[in-house]
DNA sequence: CTCATTGGCGTTTTT
DNA sequence: CGCCAATGAG
């Protein structure tokens, strides 16, 4: 049976689970009976306060609209990460698939579900041609994009100008917000990076270079895939056959897009018809990517008829006495426009705020916590910790590490950015794409014997539009460099012509192995993750495939597994608060909750980012159901500085929970909390390679 | 021109 | 501490 021919009544009872706001929000639009698709569907605004069901009801909307008639593959699903795409789908797929009885939806029916950027990249490659783009593009991730902004910056001689000129990280991050603020450069600087206005002129002539450089060698950065998307919208032929591929538009986490994504919805549907936006404007926490609420607040009247809004404020997440804490600490937000959020779920403790003496006893208040926990009957895998920084979890990380509890950490340095893991890639990159100029001179700068200067003039002699390697049989090296450099010729013309993707790496490891042992430290671990990576690549048809996944969606968490066998079913959640986005665990820890990391003392300079500070502790507070605990350290190290260690500062409670509040907290003080200064101090913690152990983890 | 060393300085969050 | 620019030896 097909699904669009199943009974019609069906098409309601799969509703049943939903209250009736999350029913509102999940039929809108869409009548009980066959046909009404025909009508258009009016944009649709959800405001879903933490824990009101959003992903339940986004799955059930697109549930519906299936059993309703409308093509999966006409639907766009817009998340926020791609593991958000992924559990939407899968459960949107098991209403159908109840719903229907038997009849189940073809495997990658939503071909049109993900993260903006990776949709962008597929969209601009199968439209590529009708907009002048090569559609075997290369992508550059972060650190490439900086790599290539600093090749740009040395061409145009600024990094011999008087004064210090921003560094590479710096202007593509200059770059990166303009572009996805739709804003001028110098509002840019005003508004983000006061610092560096002095330097508006030479900016705008690094970034004219840094496109030209892109464009001339293939390659898109992130931004270029939103960019060239919203572009693609603006042109009237193609924007049209982009629109009418999709029915359906869904975006998820609508606060956390910036004007650059609003502009490319906007193109999709410009009536907005079938448009449906969900977010919740007191969990705004990426402004530092140019997001804004605006966005969200905006969207309504961006319509005629404006969209209809639905309020979930019902949270079924969270126990009542944690909700209630969550309420004051957003309660105090200068600009807010969702209730506050009631909860059902009475009883249950009041979270508490630990008062410890510092960051060490931080580290151990929170691990026997969480071995209660599991004493207790509560799965690691259902806490969490989580920070407002990567390096705030360092210590613990290594008390896990020492006690033999398994852990992953979401945030944070990553399994990509490893050197050896870069080195590879750009291997794999520069064969793909000869033009590709931050991979060429990566590989080259491999070869013993060669540096800046002899790597940018072996790139020179490919010609000015790289097609192959053949020149390279010409070129000469330096005497000391000969040998490493005919394997790598040998290698890049194999490479180039290879029509058996599966063995490239081993036979790529062949030249590189002798180079990496020679450079890096710690062999072992590192050949073990190139192991690592042969089998991930395995999973791939294509070596294009290869690279485009693995820059869109990584593999984001890196674990330490403290020697135990790899496959440990269970294990702890270390986060930081951003990637914690969307999650939800029955115990949550927030470390370092004082003034100078929540809020992080960076960002105390103006009201905007103290707000967005204040959200950000909301949003770790909200991703508790039973259990939450905010650490508070009395005096904590400030690192670097002064030599023979750093200083200890005394730091208040965050400022965020006000005398009043505490009161909707229980306290408790350093003496409960096990510092006892009478007893002995804690044993010194056994030094461990901890990034080694992270690394072991993809063996 | 490469490669190793030294000293100064800034230090968040991520597709 | 880690990144980056400057410096000096080979």
């Amino acid at each position: 049976m097909d699904l669009a021919t199943a009974p019609a009544r069906l098409s309601v009872s799969h509703l049943d689970d939903l209250n009736p706001g999350q029913r509102a929000a999940a039929s809108h639009g869409i009548a009980d009976l066959r046909g009404a698709l025909a009508t258009p569907v009016p944009p649709l605004l959800v405001i879903a306060g933490a824990g009101t069901g959003k992903t339940t009801v986004l799955a059930h909307r697109v549930a519906h609209l299936v059993l309703n008639g409308a093509r999966p593959g006409r639907i766009l699903l817009l998340t926020f990460a791609r593991r958000m795409a992924g559990e939407m789908i899968r459960r949107a797929e098991a209403i159908c698939t109840r719903a229907a009885g038997a009849a189940s939806l073809p495997s990658n029916a939503f071909e049109w579900a993900g993260t903006f950027h990776a949709v962008g990249a597929k969209l601009l490659r199968l439209h590529a041609q009708s907009i002048g783009l090569n559609p075997d593009f290369s992508i550059l991730d972060r650190g490439d994009a900086a790599d290539l902004m600093d090749l740009v910056r040395d061409d145009l001689k600024f990094s011999e100008s008087k004064k210090r000129f921003p560094k590479k990280g710096t202007c593509l991050a200059i770059y990166s917000y303009t572009v996805n603020a739709r804003a001028p450069l110098a509002d840019t600087l005003q508004r983000a990076f006061p610092w560096c206005a002095e330097w508006e002129k030479e900016l705008g002539a690094l970034f004219g270079g840094y496109v030209a450089a892109k464009q001339a060698q293939d390659v898109l950065d992130y931004d270029d895939l939103l960019l060239y998307w919203a572009q693609m919208m603006a042109a009237d032929e193609v924007a049209r056959t982009v629109a009418e591929r999709f029915d359906h538009v869904l975006v998820d986490e609508y606060q956390d897009t910036n004007a650059l994504q609003a502009g490319i919805l906007f193109g999709l549907s410009p009536q907005g018809h079938g448009l449906t936006v969900v977010g919740d404007d007191a969990q705004s926490i990426y402004s530092f990517r140019s997001a804004t609420v605006r966005n969200i607040l905006d969207f309504p009247a961006a319509f005629e008829p404006p969209a209809v809004i639905l309020k979930l404020e019902q949270n079924y997440r969270s126990s009542a006495p944690i909700l209630e804490a969550c309420n004051r600490v957003i309660g105090h937000a200068a600009e807010r426009f969702t209730k506050d959020l009631f909860s059902k779920r009475a009883g249950g403790n009041k979270p508490v705020i630990a008062m410890v003496a510092d960051e060490q006893a931080q580290v151990q208040f929170v691990v026997e916590r969480i071995l209660a926990n599991r004493e207790a009957g509560m799965d690691l895998r259902d806490q969490a910790v989580l920070a407002r920084a990567a390096h705030h979890s360092a210590a613990l990380e290594i008390e896990l590490t020492r006690r033999n509890i398994p852990f992953v950490k979401f945030g944070g340095l990553k399994f990509l950015e490893a050197a050896h893991v870069k080195d590879v890639l750009s291997i794999l990159r520069w064969a793909e794409n000869p033009r590709d100029q931050v991979a060429a001179f990566r590989v080259l700068k491999l070869v013993p014997g060669i540096g800046p200067a002899v790597a940018r003039r072996a790139f020179e002699s490919l010609g000015a539009r790289p097609d192959g390697f053949a020149p390279f049989l010409e070129f000469r090296p330096p005497a000391a460099a000969v040998e490493a450099w005919d394997g790598l010729v040998a290698l890049l013309l194999e490479l180039a012509a290879s029509k058996e993707w599966q063995s490239e790496i081993a036979r790529l490891r062949l030249w590189y192995n002798p180079i990496l042992e020679l450079t890096y430290d710690s062999t072992q671990t590192r050949l073990s993750d190139l192991d690592q990576l042969e089998q991930i690549a395995l999973s791939h048809r294509t070596r294009a495939s290869f690279l485009t996944d693995l820059a869109l969606d990584p593999p984001e968490a890196t674990g330490g597994e403290a020697g135990a066998p790899v496959k440990d079913e269970d294990w702890l959640i270390v986060s930081t608060i951003h990637s914690a986005k969307g999650q939800e665990w029955r115990a949550v820890s927030v470390l370092n909750v004082v003034d100078g990391c929540i809020p992080v003392d960076l960002a105390t300079g103006t009201e905007e980012e103290i707000e967005e500070e204040r959200r950000l502790l909301y949003v770790a507070m909200t991703r508790a159901k039973d259990d939450l605990v905010l650490v508070q350290p009395m005096k904590y190290m400030v690192r670097g500085q002064s030599p023979g260690g750093g200083k200890h500062i005394y730091a208040p409670r965050s400022r965020f929970i006000r005398e009043a509040d505490l009161e909707a907290f229980e306290r408790l003080s350093p003496r409960a909390t096990g510092t006892d200064p009478s007893q002995p101090a804690a044993p010194p913690p056994k030094p461990v390679d901890l990034k080694s152990v992270m690394r072991e983890m993809w063996k």
